[in-house]
DNA sequence: ATGCAAATTTGACTTTTGTCGAGAGCCGTG
DNA sequence: CACGGCTCTCGACAAAAGTCAAATTTGCAT
């Protein structure tokens, strides 16, 4: 390499570009190098989170869907993503919104827990970089033993890589054949500090699966499409962080739940800010189930989502206008 | 005008250009309109600060001599301007950086005090727009009479704009001309409350002011040369506020100090981050007198004055080596 | 030492963005 | 209802930024 390009010579060149608002050629000129290499300079400032470009998710907040479901359903805030054939696709207008909104929760010195699944993993792809100091990035659920792409400890690795934090993975595999092992595991010292961890986090970010053949949970081996029927007529509503949930956002007893390692649900709700983002539209009533089971306290939806739990919260309160 | 570009255009085009990553023509189809007015917008949007572009200033920080400082006179964090002949006004880009510094500090729902003077407005000026939701700027002492381009209320404002918060302002004059009458006036609810809430303040913003005759008490007629040359063989140091302070950071016992309405210093030093910000290399010793005073956490220097800061602490510790 | 590979720098080119003045729509006023 | 004043919009041009392949430099292994 020329002469390695340090991340002063970088620092320098954004700081001269960014905040001073020099021309690139301007800044070429005092740092006595090309132009082009300036460019390249302010890509990767851009890159490394060095500098930060946010918009404002004000005018999603600011809709008055929004305000409505706030009340409805005691949320802290909700952010609604038009979805008014506006971009090819949809649901990446949701994940888009959400990076957007889980970088401005965020803070320094923050700890955040990470679930998985693919909407996390999407949130995380085009996720900004940012260079926050001093923040760790924690799993907040075992991994799965498959290869799979949206896997646990590669959402939190991702996540942590574009806040230029500290990740913290989990050490143990989601699921377990026997119920006496996941105590076991649960119960040795390097887990039990990880999943006492969790309640110390000030951030979390998950979305919700559904109970169906296409969860991650069937696709990965962790339940068969049966199982996961039965489980179904049993009274599972959703999925999180690897758990099955009921209606009332409670975890539903059965053993596959037993043999879960993953957060429990009140180390979750021990979370100030839990950001919850739902794409599909199909996830409907698992969020239902979240939301009763005072899972999330910050909510990302599309407008169709967002309708129809207003039209369900206008049902369940009888209350014609 | 044609069709307001309401607020909500602005945002749509922000958004798709700076958070999905469209060119500004594709924007332009997106939204029906012509690729010059989604430049106008993209302008409006940084502008209004709804889009926020900032950069680290980490470097700033990481400077071995800015630690030096820290710890030589246990400050919370320091940054330190490189003053190698960089541009061509070195205290511009004292303010340029204590304007990133301060806007790294804000965060929402704050309360921030604000002095005034050159320094002050200067930052004020180039800062950029933010879109801080819920902060209040409030003014930290009385009104110069005169009008005059730094006033207190001046600085307030900007400051308040550029944040879109709100500004709270002093509706009194900084220095009376009895004593009773300030006493009096300090005693006013009006005054008491304001008086009162500085030290409810998360974050402060000023710098010190030198006792000469070149100082602005002097420029407005608060003080005659005369006058002020008198303070400066009574010990005054500096001017922090509009009150005049010793060299140990404490307010001087004179007439003047006892006509002004401003915060005490136990109510500024109750703030808990209070950033100074000096740019001329003439402050020394007023800025000494206000770091022993504790009315500084955080500190913006120049190059130059990190030096001499750092020989009189090592000078003053007697320690060769 | 010497050569290879990787990474950086650069100049030239293309694409994208910023800006200006002209024109058009809206509003209050005379 | 015509008229300025105002702001917003658009097209065209100028400026700036992004990009690529070639050249250069450097680190490292042989």
């Amino acid at each position: 390499m020329a002469i390695r390009p340090a991340e002063q010579l970088i620092h320098k060149a954004a700081w001269l570009y960014y905040a001073h608002g020099l021309r690139q050629d301007e800044v070429a000129s005092q740092l006595n190098i090309s132009r082009a290499s300036v460019a390249m300079y302010l890509r990767k400032a851009r890159e490394t989170g060095i500098v930060n470009i946010s918009t404002s998710t004000q005018l999603f907040t600011d809709d008055v869907m929004a305000r409505r479901l706030e009340d409805a359903f005691d949320l802290g805030a909700v952010w609604i993503a038009p979805e008014n054939a506006y971009l090819a696709d949809p649901s990446t207008d949701i994940a888009v919104l959400a990076a957007s909104v889980f970088l401005e929760l965020v803070k320094k010195g923050d700890r955040i827990g990470v679930a998985w699944g693919r909407t996390v993993y999407t949130i995380a792809d085009i996720m900004s970089y940012a260079d926050l100091q001093d923040v760790t990035v924690v799993q907040l659920c075992g991994n799965l033993g498959a290869p799979y792409s949206y896997r646990p400890d590669q959402c939190t690795m991702e996540i942590a890589r574009r806040l230029n934090a500290k990740g913290l993975n989990f050490y143990a595999p989601l699921v377990l054949s026997t119920e006496d092992l996941a105590q076991g595991l649960r119960a040795e010292p390097v887990i039990r500090d990880q999943l006492a961890g969790i309640a110390d986090c000030d951030l979390a970010l998950y979305s919700v699966g559904a109970v169906d053949a296409d969860s991650h949970l069937v696709k990965c081996g962790a339940l068969s499409a049966g199982e996961m029927e039965a489980l179904r007529s049993q009274g599972a509503a959703g999925v999180i962080a690897g758990q099955i949930i009921d209606a009332k956002g409670e975890v539903l007893d059965c053993s596959y739940n037993r043999r879960v390692i993953s957060a429990e649900l009140a180390s979750l709700r021990a979370i100030e800010k839990r950001l919850m983002v739902v794409q599909e539209d199909t996830k409907f009533e698992p969020l239902l189930a979240a939301i009763a089971g005072g899972l999330c306290t910050h909510l990302v939806v599309g407008a169709h989502m967002a309708e129809r739990l207003l039209q369900h919260a206008g049902a369940a309160s009888k209350k014609a206008s």
